[in-house]
RNA sequence: GGUCUUGUAGCUCAGCUGGAUAGAGCAACUGCCUUCUAAGCAGUAGGUCCUGCGUUCGAAUCGCAGCAAGAUCACCA
């Protein structure tokens, strides 16, 4: 049993016998004792003092006697105020880490494949433009917090949503067909996504110009001229070629489609994310269609006059909603009432996630109020995780004002500054195969990079300064990494020069444990709840603080503890078990994050 | 204007369901490589936890009000 249900169950009993006190054992909260007071774990006695009648330095005194006579894994109790320090025998803390210390995932539940899903949307990109550093943000939090929900015993489906229709991607086609002259990836030797890209923002260049010069001849209005300008008519046109199949426009559609998707693919790739099932929006929209018609039909939606299809939620203090356009095209809201159902047919979910943004919150509370009016009882089983928005020193990313960082630039220059920092540390040791070096520096790159994402809480904004690159020191991913190959260099000398046999347990009677080492072994005991506590607030960013929490103790007992020079043999296979410990769950835990940790670097 | 979110050191962020003197990293300043990898360690300095009121034995944490920033309230997605 966990030290923690060991206390728990004995101080209910002990409540209950010296004072009558009948408190239900998860009511009893024990927290880590802060560092300056000596004790493991701490009890705070104030709630109790009032039933008890007495001082809460008595209670806790008299609380600390009984349960120190009755749990034999209780060292030692002292008492500070109306905080009970309970110091845990050394053997608990021993023999948890000879038990644990090889177990491959420790603190890792498995999941039962035959429970329903929880099912994880997120990445969602438009087919018109590459990914930049939101969509980055984006990617890394679903990838991680699907994995988070797979270490705590979920069965997880990774999902994408392709918004692959509509006007947007209309524009680039248009663009292309005008000014392209038949560019292809191969041709420009651009990567697909970031040639569609570019014929978007060609559209809306030349598109501007329309705009202008309309008002300039013409004398209209801006917003009349917007409509009117010819560029835009013919993308419109387009679309309504495109719902029609136009064999034609549909053609070329597939074939700019499949340039984005291979860009996509790239990218995706080099994020190490990826996906169990990915929709297209184009295949979904239709059933959203059928689905308002239907709500219509029921009488659950109504029409306007000018045959536009709505939502009322007035009741529920919100707005009306449209859900069909008055020429019975679809919104936004349209197909994602498709998609959720046939998401929930798929996998009859217990949860349907979607990782977006947090400027789609009202969104997420239409479209769960409105599967609900439409009498879908699953509607409850959705949940929006809403992240905060990246933002830049001068504030939000403007693809307009070109104030975007695009995903793979920002990629390439961690991956340049990776290499141009380990050169200067002197690492690129000579006879190391160049595959392994340039594997190196594109995983340090990747971990600074989305060790800097994660750590921050999900719902929070967060900063991102072009001018300072991502640090590779302190508070970073290759901080945590550099620990790890530190231990991992430990390990391997033990086994070459001193050929430590780690598959036996060292004799404990000798092994005592210094501070530095105590609160390792601490933390190493905490790993099951940080998982349980990350998991339930959908927060990766717990697990990065943990793990660097972990790496800043192995570090600084790294500092002043012998390990490989320690004599006592029993000690020294302790602390050879110790350390293995340590970057297994360094290597878990960032595994969660996406990041893989080096052997040496 | 309504709704939602955020506000902690110069900067970037932790601080979990209320608990002891609010913690890290960066930047600044001091030390430590002849010893298991210095991408490290040890230390100094840096705070009106936005403000006020309330609840409580106890509030950065909970409630209310205010201030500030952001998002949203589209026949965009």
């Amino acid at each position: 049993m966990r030290i923690e249900e060991t206390l728990q169950n004995s101080i209910t009993n002990v409540l209950k016998q010296l004072y009558g006190i009948d408190a239900e054992v998860n009511t009893i909260t024990l927290q880590k004792t802060k560092k300056e007071f000596t004790g493991d774990l701490t009890l705070v006695v104030f709630p109790f003092v009032k039933a008890a009648r007495k001082s809460p330095e008595a209670v806790a005194n008299e609380i600390g006697a009984a349960v120190a006579e009755n749990c034999p894994a209780v060292a030692s109790f002292n008492v500070i105020k109306g905080f009970l320090n309970f110091e845990i025998n050394k053997n608990y803390w021993v023999d948890f880490v000879l038990q644990n210390a090889d177990a491959e995932k420790y603190g890792f539940k498995t999941a039962d494949s035959n429970q329903a899903p929880i099912v994880v949307e997120y990445s969602s990109p438009n087919t018109n433009k590459p990914l930049h550093l939101g969509h980055i943000r984006n990617n890394l939090l679903g990838w991680s917090v699907s994995e988070l929900l797979k270490a705590d015993g979920n069965n997880v489906k990774k999902v994408n949503l392709v918004n692959d229709r509509g006007i947007h991607i209309c524009k680039s086609m248009l663009a292309w067909l005008k000014y392209g002259n038949g560019e292809t990836p191969e041709s420009s030797g651009m990567k697909g996504d970031h040639l569609v890209g570019k014929y978007y923002v060609l559209f809306d260049k030349h598109y501007k110009e329309q705009i202008k010069e309309l008002v300039e001849t013409k004398g209209i209005d801006e917003e009349e001229a917007a409509k009117t300008a010819p560029l835009m008519l013919e993308a419109q046109e387009m679309l309504r070629k495109w719902e029609a199949k136009d064999p034609e426009v549909y053609a070329l559609w597939e074939k700019m489609n499949g340039w984005v998707y291979s860009g996509f693919d790239v990218t995706y790739k080099r994020l190490g994310i990826d996906f169990d099932k990915i929709y297209y929006e184009s295949q979904t929209y239709l059933l959203g269609k059928e689905t308002v018609m239907k709500g219509l039909q029921d009488g659950v939606l109504f029409r306007k006059e000018d045959g536009s299809v709505w939502a009322d939620l007035t009741g529920d203090g919100l707005d009306q909603k449209l859900l069909l356009r008055k020429d019975g095209t679809s919104v936004y809201m349209t197909q994602d009432l498709g998609t959720a159902q046939l998401r929930q047919k798929d996998y009859n979910a217990e949860k349907l996630m979607y990782v977006v943004g947090n400027e789609q919150d009202y969104h997420f509370t239409v479209l769960k109020l409105i599967l609900g009016k439409l009498g879908f009882e699953w509607g409850k089983k959705i949940h929006h995780l809403s992240y905060g928005m990246v933002e830049l020193p001068n504030g939000k990313m403007k693809s307009r004002e070109g104030t975007v960082v695009d995903a793979d630039d920002l990629i390439d220059e961690m991956v340049a500054t990776a290499e141009q920092t380990s050169k200067e540390k002197g690492r690129s040791d000579e006879g190391t195969d160049p595959q392994e070096q340039a594997h190196l520096y594109y995983i340090l790159a990747m971990g600074a990079l989305k060790y800097f994402i994660l750590k921050v809480d999900p719902q929070k904004n967060m900063l991102f300064n072009p001018q300072e690159s991502i640090d590779f020191n302190g508070n970073t991913g290759p901080f945590i990494q550099y620990t790890h190959a530190r231990i991992r260099s430990i390990i391997r000398k033990s086994q070459e020069q001193l050929h430590v046999d780690l598959s036996q347990n060292p004799d404990t009677a000798s092994v005592e444990l210094n501070d530095k080492e105590r609160e390792i072994v601490k933390i190493l005991h905490d790993a099951p709840a940080i998982i349980d506590q990350a998991a339930q607030n959908y927060s990766p960013a717990m697990i990065a603080n943990y793990v660097y929490d972990l790496a800043k103790s192995f570090n600084s007992f790294y500092q002043d503890t012998p390990i490989l020079r320690e004599e006592n043999a029993n000690v020294l296979k302790f602390r050879l078990k110790l350390c293995d410990f340590v970057a297994k769950v360094i290597k878990n835990m960032m595994g969660i994050l996406g990041i893989e940790v080096p052997e040496k670097m």
